[in-house]
RNA sequence: GGCGCUGUAGCAAAGUGGUAAUGCAGUGGACUGCAACUCCGCCAUCGUCGGUUCGAUUCCGACCAGCGCCUCCA
């Protein structure tokens, strides 16, 4: 029962060992709160959750942190357009942040670090930066210039191990110009000046505000400490994120690694299209979720394996909630009960291979058939096992009998009318007025109501 | 130019050197007053062309088509 799982920096799959069993520590790179997050936002908060549900089954102990990045020049300017005071801007974005991610059915992780939190942490870690030559307080004419501190890569010899790069044959300044105070044109800012206006705190290189990368390896190594088992976010942030992090942290911690497994999610596209201001295309979770249950949107991120890119689309999600809804039909009726994770079980050595969800699903649906079929004790084992599995990929979380009856959009017949109308079939049925009872499912059916009969009664289901 | 990814049924999506899970949709049948639900069944030779092999969708090469990063980005 080993937990393998790709390493980006070795790129293949590997065995995971932690460094300490009794606390796997894992950090995810979280959003910078200047705007509801798109669904793009999302595929990470969700697969790496999942992975956090995993280790927990794994390991008596596990820390996992996902920062709030509430400093960021993208905020700053947001405010100035808007003239919202900045504080607003970011406690609004996380709040709402933290809402959608509860609505996808993810754990709220252990540790929530907000980047202006750590601005001393920060400091000091440029400070050690400077101090060991990895760094440089720019040397330049213009006023304007003053107060960056930048890091120095040609100070690290193994930069460019994550992303496979050379510096010295990308195009360097191919499309944003280079600073005329880097030393070097890959160099990057680890301390930048803040005007009056901007927010900012005083340090040894003058009023100013960390520069992206810094933030996750100060908190890092604040809160999970200079080596972790397991740094996550979108494929994206390989390079230059990442890869800077990397530098950063392990340039200031003696060369320790900073995560012995890196792991990153492939890309959600839109119609084929990646998501882009330009397009126009982003797919807000906030608007996803008018139209569509939270477990439907995170079955659709489950559905396809993390690391390969996924097409939203309304076929997309339209689909998965037929298929929940196929899975909750088999559950429903069949009294609740506590999960019992099955280890041994498809489903969970599926997720142990790097997290495959979507064939851990695919048992899930086996799993849903054969509660469906089973009686008495067996169909207890095999519910316990079913929801063993769905609790791991957070999936079938609601009582079947309300994913059922919740009403799904605007101007929907209440429970009360749909009662009544059922009723009122009834009557007709037994007067064998059969024209009367169609008329009245049909009327229903147009409304987004079925109607399933047994010999129990009649059961009804919004569609 | 550098680094890298993808191409499997209508759609979605796993996977393996020995003729391809699963879901949605479709379809034949059982059940039903008729339906729905459920159950039984059907529905692909894995981008193209070569090579290696007894045998390749799975390995190698070329090509075609799409895509990502190299700037902020999940």
């Amino acid at each position: 029962m080993n937990l393998k799982l790709y390493n980006s920096i070795a790129r293949e799959k590997q065995d995971f060992q932690p460094i300490d069993p009794h606390n796997v520590t894992m950090y995810v790179c979280g959003p910078t709160v200047y705007n509801y997050v798109h669904i793009g936002n999302a595929r990470p908060a969700v697969v790496f959750d999942t992975l956090y549900r995993v280790l927990r089954a794994i390991y008596p102990g596990v820390t996992y942190a996902r920062n709030i990045t509430d400093i960021d020049d993208k905020i700053i300017n947001k405010s100035n357009d808007l003239s919202i005071d900045i504080n607003k801007i970011t406690n609004k974005f996380s709040d709402a942040y933290f809402e959608d991610m509860l609505a996808l059915n993810t754990l709220e992780p252990d540790v929530i670090p907000y980047a202006t939190q750590h601005i001393p942490d920060m400091i000091q870690m440029v400070e050690t930066l400077v101090e060991k030559g990895h760094a440089y307080p720019a040397d330049s004419q213009i006023e304007a210039d003053k107060g960056n501190v930048l890091f120095s890569v040609p100070s690290m010899s193994k930069y460019g191990e994550l992303s496979k790069r050379n510096l010295d044959e990308q195009e360097a300044g191919a499309r944003v110009e280079v600073a005329g105070y880097k030393q070097y044109a890959g160099d990057f800012v680890l301390w930048k000046p803040s005007t009056e206006k901007e927010p900012g705190w005083d340090s040894p290189w003058g009023r100013g505000r960390p520069g992206w990368h810094l933030e996750c390896s100060a908190m890092i190594k604040k809160h999970l400490g200079e080596t972790i088992d397991i740094h996550g976010g979108g494929h994206d942030l390989i390079f230059p994120h990442h890869e800077n992090e990397i530098a950063q942290s392990c340039c200031a911690n003696d060369g320790k690694p900073l995560a012995n497994f890196w792991m990153h999610n492939g890309f959600i596209n839109i119609d084929g299209e990646k998501m882009s201001k330009s397009l126009g295309n982003f797919r807000l979770v906030r608007d996803l979720l008018q139209q569509y249950p939270g477990e439907v949107l995170r079955y659709v991120i489950l559905s396809s394996h993390y690391r390969s890119e996924q097409n939203f689309s309304k076929d997309l999600l339209d689909s998965a909630w037929r298929t929940l809804d196929s899975l909750y039909g088999f559950i429903r009726g069949v009294a609740p009960i506590e999960s019992l994770l099955n280890s041994s079980g498809d489903g969970f050595k599926a997720l142990l291979d790097d997290l495959n969800t979507p064939v851990a699903i695919s048992e899930l649906y086996r799993l849903a058939k054969a509660v469906n079929q089973a009686k008495g004790d067996e169909q207890i084992a095999l519910m316990q096992e079913l929801k063993g599995l769905s609790d791991i990929l957070g999936l079938l979380q609601q009582d079947p009998e309300q994913w059922f009856t919740l009403a799904r959009g605007d101007n929907q017949l209440s429970a009360e009318q749909i009662e009544h109308y059922i009723q009122a079939r009834q009557q007709a049925k037994q007067d064998k007025d059969f024209a009367k009872a169609d008329q009245i499912r049909q009327q229903l059916l147009d409304s987004g109501v079925v109607l399933e009969d047994s010999r129990e009664g009649t059961q009804w289901r919004r569609s």
